[in-house]
Formats: structure tokens, sequence, C-alpha cells
DNA sequence: ACCTGAACACCGTTCAAGT
DNA sequence: ACCTGAACACCGTTCAAGT
């Protein structure tokens, strides 16, 4: 056996890509091993190292790729407001957590140290709150607006995260959502109204 | 070999307990085997299974014991008016998430099903916070105090989860409590004035 | 009634050997 | 130059066998 050349290594590290993926969403991440991988692309367990240097570092472009799809999803929520569209964005927010739980639950998990590229990629999902502070109080220095967000975006996170592992059904989908327009709007509220006073 | 009759079962499950304990506080969550635990109180992997029906149902305890430890320290927390009362829970919480992080990083991990048991306990987690609620409007209804304090402690508890797990050094922690202590006092800020609208 | 330790079915990772 | 698959050092869990 051996040297069957039917894909390139590109190609290979495409499907184990794909494979992981889909093994994650449906199965979630306590699936995914490198002889499932392998058995599901039709190669074997060490095929997957010729394209990965190891389990973490293919989790680690799988989450690139999860945070790339959720920062592509809040691009896509239409302009208006800040206050408003912060809390759009939030809402976008839950609905991707919602949706792809097994695979945005992922995300900030981390047993290995974190690579340069890939923080740089997290901080891009909090560019457009951070924006949008700026615009909010454009008398305020960036510093504060930068941290205003990053508060403020982490406590949606919160949410999600703490009301999603309760209960990831549709059901109560709607009272999350509620919570966290509660943060958003009475934060901003609060927020504002602090920068007045000085 | 066998039957050493040297500890009680009562004892070998706090043997166990606190073993695991160590590993984790020391080693963190993955380090913690079967074999480590066994190893560690001079018993064989057979035994930890005569005291615990599996290992997420000894993490399953771990956690309850961490979260009680976290319990406690929230209610010494000094009482004074609920705005800083609330502010002061934020730190505690934090501070007790930074001085202990691998346990308490633990608490909200599900891989199992929850014992109803369990979410008892996370949810006198949030009960001070919900009572300086009630205290803050007592015009509101209950159900939208609970609901405020629900969003804004999952809020907190994102701020530390993201910024801990990004740097748990001491040295950040300033600017952790800084953004804690801003999303507090912007929320309850706008709370309040949202209610006084209506 | 305890406690052992071998056995089972898994992991991730490596690497000599094949074409 | 690819790709295999056996080997290694691990896992959690079980349970017949010992005292």
């Amino acid at each position: 056996m051996a040297r069957r050349n039917k894909h390139s290594l590109d190609e290979i590290r495409e499907m184990v890509l794909d494979a992981a993926k889909i093994i994650i969403t449906n199965e979630g991440y306590s699936a995914l091993t490198v002889r499932r991988i392998a058995m599901e692309i039709g190669y074997t367990v060490g095929s997957i190292y010729m394209v990965f240097a190891n389990m973490a570092d293919l989790v680690m472009h799988i989450n690139a790729s999860t945070v790339d799809d959720l920062t592509e999803q809040l691009r896509q929520v239409p302009d208006c407001v800040p206050e408003q569209y912060i809390a759009e964005l939030a809402k976008a927010y839950l609905k991707f957590a919602g949706r792809n739980f097994n695979r945005w639950s992922m995300i900030f998990v981390r047993d290995t140290e974190i690579p340069e590229w890939y923080q740089e990629k997290i901080r891009q999902l909090f560019s457009p709150v951070e924006a949008q502070f700026a615009q909010l109080a454009p008398s305020c220095s960036a510093q504060q607006g930068k941290q205003a967000a990053q508060a403020l975006w982490s406590g949606v996170h919160g949410i999600c995260i703490l009301s999603l592992t309760r209960e990831p059904d549709a059901a109560g989908i709607k009272d999350v959502e509620d919570a966290v327009v509660l943060l958003v709007k009475s934060f901003i509220g609060g927020w504002v109204r602090t920068l007045a006073d000085t």
C-alpha cells in the first residue's frame, strides 16, 4: 500500500477540516478523534499528521474558521444608530451561538498556548462594537471607548455561554435575547450618563 | 492482597476529593486522571469506583465544593448600599476566579447531564445579587429584578472568563476589576433610569 | 466486605516500512 | 513523495479473584 496520490496535501487538509466540522457540529467536541476523522475521509491516522501538527493545531484552525463565520455574520447586521446597532450585534452574536453551539463553544477553550494570529482573530470579533462606542461618545478617549466595548461584549458573551449551556433549546432563546438586550441597553444608558456627568 | 480496611469508605471518599482538588489546583483539569488520584492516595484505580460512580460524578462533587467556597466568599462581603454592594460582590467573584482559576473554570463545563441538586447550587450563586436588585428598585416586579440580576451577573462572569483565560496573571487583574466595576455601575445606572422612565 | 490488578476498549502520536 | 499500520504510552471503566 501507500502512495495513493488521489488527493493533494491541500485537498486532504480541506477534507480533514470539513470532516472535523461535521463531527463537531453533529456530535460535539468530545466526539472528535483522529481515528474518526481518518475513517470519515478514507485515510489512516498518520495522514492527518501530514497536514496538521497535532490535534490542538487542528482545533485551532477549526476555531479560526468559526470565528471567521461569526465575524461575517456580525458584518451583515444592517447599520443604524449606535445603541440599536450594538443591540442588533448582540442578538446576532446570540443567534450564531445558539445555532452553532458546539462549534461556537469551542472558540474560547484553551488547553494549549494561543498563537498570535488567533488572538488577532478574536480581537476582530470585538472591533465592530468598539467602533460603535467611539461613535456613541466622540468626546471620550479611544481608550475609554474600547474598555467599555470590551466590558459590554464580554458581558454579552457571558449571558450567551451561561444561558445556552443550561438550555440550548430554541424554547428559552427569547428570554436569553431579552437578557442580552437588557444588558446592552441598560449598560449604554448608564455609560453615556456617566460620561455626561464628568 | 485486598481488604486493608485502613480507612472507611467515607475517609477514602474525602481522600479522593482532597487529592483531586490539589491536582486540579496545581496542574489543571487535564492532569486529573483516575490512576493519578489512586497513586496519590495509595490505593488502586478500582477503589475510586467504590466511592464515586465515575469521573463525571467525582468532578460534579468537586465543582459543588468549589461553588460552596465561592458562595462563602461572596457571603463575607460586608453589606452596604445596593449599588456599591453589587460592585463589591463582583470584585469578590473576580478575586475568587483569579485565585482559584483552575477550580473555578471547571464549574460551568458540562459534558454530562447536570443533576438538579447541582443546578440549585449554581442558583445560590446568583441569589445575593438578586436580593440586591430587589432592594434597588422595590417598585419593580420580582421577575424583573431577577432578570436584571441574572443578566448583570452573567455579564460579570463573561468578563472574568474571557479576561482570565487570556491572562491569568496578577498584572492585568486591575484592568479586569475596572471592567467589572464599569459593567456593574453603568448597568445599574442605566437600569434604574429605565425603570424611572416607565 | 473491602480491595486488587488484569483486561477491555478506547485515546493521541510516532515512525519504520512499503510503493 | 506519499501513506500505511503497528507500536507506544496513555486514558476510563469493569469485574473475577483474592483475603
